[in-house]
RNA sequence: GGAGGGAUUCCCGAGUGGUCAAAGGGGACGGGCUGUAAACCCGUUGCGGUAACGCUUCGAAGGUUCAAAUCCUUCUCCCUCCA
């Protein structure tokens, strides 16, 4: 079945619980997206991911265009046959790496320059060429090719850079061969600023996009000015389609943004964090390296249900992380995949029961403390 | 018995008269990570003090010198080679 968004219904506070049907399954939502840049959620197989609960996962365009070239995974039969994994994809644009990149790209209306982290080789990414590239990977949902300015840039900067993602956006639905096949969002940008967001998030509405996303937050701005930023933008996004809060975020800021109407979430802090030995609990973060954890046997959360917690110490994965054995890496993003996925969950089972507010202010208290 | 080489701050290891509380690794300790150039990056690591600075340290004990981890003497221990 093609690409398809029921709201289901929404909470007092504003949080939305919803279902996204794609041709290769179900997400409820809201959900959070594990990201796999390079074709692996780092340390984890697939079957590791679908324990997990994980039903939808991220890669990304540019990183695969370099290595191992969009050309060899559709000759493997697109991305799902290459990394065996049957559930969607959403794949990023590369969008994201005009701004972490930055030092290698030139920006021009025809798309972004870019000169290859590896080798140093030169490719154009411009919209068509994004397109191209993920309708190769066979995404099932594809982002447009936007461009994300750090959050230092001024106001007219952003404003013509914002202008630049519309017309990308809609080189990019021109570019698009089938849209039974491949589900393609746009991305809204506009800085801080919120009457620029008011605007670009209006002008990517009219545009036929499966769903829309918010870009070019958590680029260094306080969170506070990333919850009002959202806040201006949510209201002037159609209700009917899927919202995306790309590139975030700590637990904290799923809620928060859940409230202000967002559906989908992606970041690398669960996995990330998992391999620099950040472990999340429902008491708060525990960082394994501590000295504290040497002789402490008891797992890392009680309570948690995840084969990591079920069967190993903090003494155990402290000493697997420091001696930079294998396992913990795999244990460890076992573990915080498993808290993001499973707060999610329960944040969609607190809507479908009105309690979003309540759910969110105890687990807070709990999380904060 | 003879000839050489060596002992440095938790470990390895640089330093051969002042710019040395002593490079660089490792380890330890702490921190950071938000559409992944990330199994990564940053900081601390003799004692005291916010700091200026003071004190103690380079196998041990003496000595030379304005000044010693660095030079001299003796001692202790370790290594290599020859008998």
């Amino acid at each position: 079945m093609p690409f398809q968004f029921v709201l289901h219904k929404t909470d007092p506070s504003g949080a939305r619980r919803g279902r996204i049907t794609t041709n290769r399954g179900e997400i409820d939502t809201p959900c959070f997206m594990p990201v796999g840049t390079l074709g692996s959620v780092k340390s984890l197989s697939t079957d590791e991911l679908k324990d997990l609960g994980a039903k939808i996962i991220l890669g990304n365009t540019y990183h695969l265009m370099l290595r191992p070239g969009e050309e060899i995974v559709s000759e493997a039969g697109g991305l799902h046959r290459f990394m065996n994994w049957d559930r969607p994809i959403l794949t990023d644009s590369g969008g994201f790496q005009v701004f972490s990149l930055a030092r290698l790209v030139r920006l021009q209306e025809e798309g972004a320059e870019f000169r290859s982290h590896i080798d140093g080789s030169a490719h154009l990414l411009s919209p068509e060429r994004a397109v191209e590239i993920q309708e190769a990977l066979d995404s099932d949902i594809m982002m447009a090719l936007d461009e994300c300015p750090a959050a230092d840039k001024p106001r007219e900067y952003v404003e013509q850079s914002m202008a630049l993602t519309t017309r990308w956006a809609k080189r990019c639905l021109e570019a698009r061969r089938d849209a039974e096949r491949n589900a393609l969002f746009g991305i809204v940008q506009g800085g801080v600023f919120s009457d620029l967001r008011k605007r670009h998030a209006q002008e990517l509405a009219a545009l036929p996009f499966d769903g829309l996303a918010i870009g070019g937050l958590s680029v260094g701005e306080e969170n506070a000015v990333m919850y009002d930023t959202v806040e201006a933008t949510t209201p002037h996004l159609p209700t009917d389609r899927p919202r995306y809060l790309m590139g975030v975020g700590e637990p904290r800021d799923l809620l928060e943004n859940i409230e202000r109407g967002i559906d989908m979430f992606d970041c690398v802090i669960p996995t990330r964090c998992a391999r620099t030995g950040r472990l999340y609990t429902r008491h708060g973060i525990v960082n394994i390296k501590n000295a504290a954890n040497t002789r402490d046997f008891s797992p890392l959360d009680p309570d948690c249900t995840c084969p990591t917690c079920r069967n190993y110490s903090k003494a155990y994965l402290r000493h697997l992380f420091l001696s930079k054995e294998l396992l913990a890496y795999r244990l460890l993003t076992l573990h915080n995949l498993h808290f993001f996925l499973d707060l999610m969950r329960q944040v969609r089972e607190a809507i479908e029961n009105d309690r979003f507010a309540t759910f969110k202010r105890e687990f807070l208290g709990d999380f904060e403390a």
